[in-house]
DNA sequence: TGACTACATGCGTAATTGCGCATAGAGTTT
DNA sequence: AAACTCTATGCGCAATTACGCATGTAGTCA
């Protein structure tokens, strides 16, 4: 029965994870800081949501383990470190779009979403 | 700005994407389909929670693309259609393996999860 | 036909979670 | 020192969501 419930906690680990995902917000943030490293008023800033909002977010994704924080002077960067983090939003982004019609103009904006390794400048 | 709110689109249809493995008892169903499809009384069996519960995981699933139903008879047989969800899951369950220290117990959990292509049988 | 099995769903509840307001804490500049 | 900027957090609220109970619907068997 120990290893049920090991199997329990490895779900509950999982899905916590996903959970991190679940979020438009949070998608924004980690869309935001996935090509360099950024201070929060930065982040802020391009997301478009309240300060308040944003630190919370990168306060969740940093005690997950998703995000690094780096400080310098007055304010504080953040940079994504899980590597698993972008090649898992590129592959949901290439499902939801082949799911998508053609002509939808949802399909180009998320196969732009994640850059992906480019052979070298577009 | 039409252009972002089409990215604004984006970011909402992938984060309810991710939402549908946000949640231990769907990733407990999709375990347990994932190598062959089965009716929901199985299902309701093996996962362990209640047939009302399960059932409207499973709609749920099934609203979002992620799983396809056939019915034979009296009951419901579910299978995993999205060919992303597997491959997700088992990134996530690597990454999240990684994370862990070796002795750990719920590392093997982890890595036994997801069977991935295994060469032959194990 | 009625009794039975299998699955889905409306309703109400408890827990979770995203959010804003106000505020606290840390660092810089004058 | 005071004033300012940047970031984090306690508190309360509103919305979402997972769950169980009871019931509805569809198919099977006697």
């Amino acid at each position: 029965m120990n290893d049920l419930d090991d199997l329990d906690r490895v779900f509950e680990e999982v899905s916590s994870y996903f959970s991190v995902m679940a979020e438009p917000t949070r998608l924004k943030i980690l869309h935001a800081i996935c090509q360099q490293e950024k201070p929060v008023n930065t982040i802020v800033e391009e997301v478009g949501a309240t300060q308040t909002n944003v630190s919370r977010h990168l306060s969740l994704m940093y005690r997950a383990g998703v995000v690094s924080r780096r400080k310098e002077g007055n304010q504080v960067f953040y940079r994504i470190t899980d590597p698993a983090m972008m090649e898992i939003c590129r592959t949901v982004c290439t499902q939801i779009a082949s799911q998508l019609d053609n002509h939808e103009p949802l399909r180009k904006g998320l196969l732009r979403l994640v850059p992906g390794r480019r052979r070298r400048a577009a």
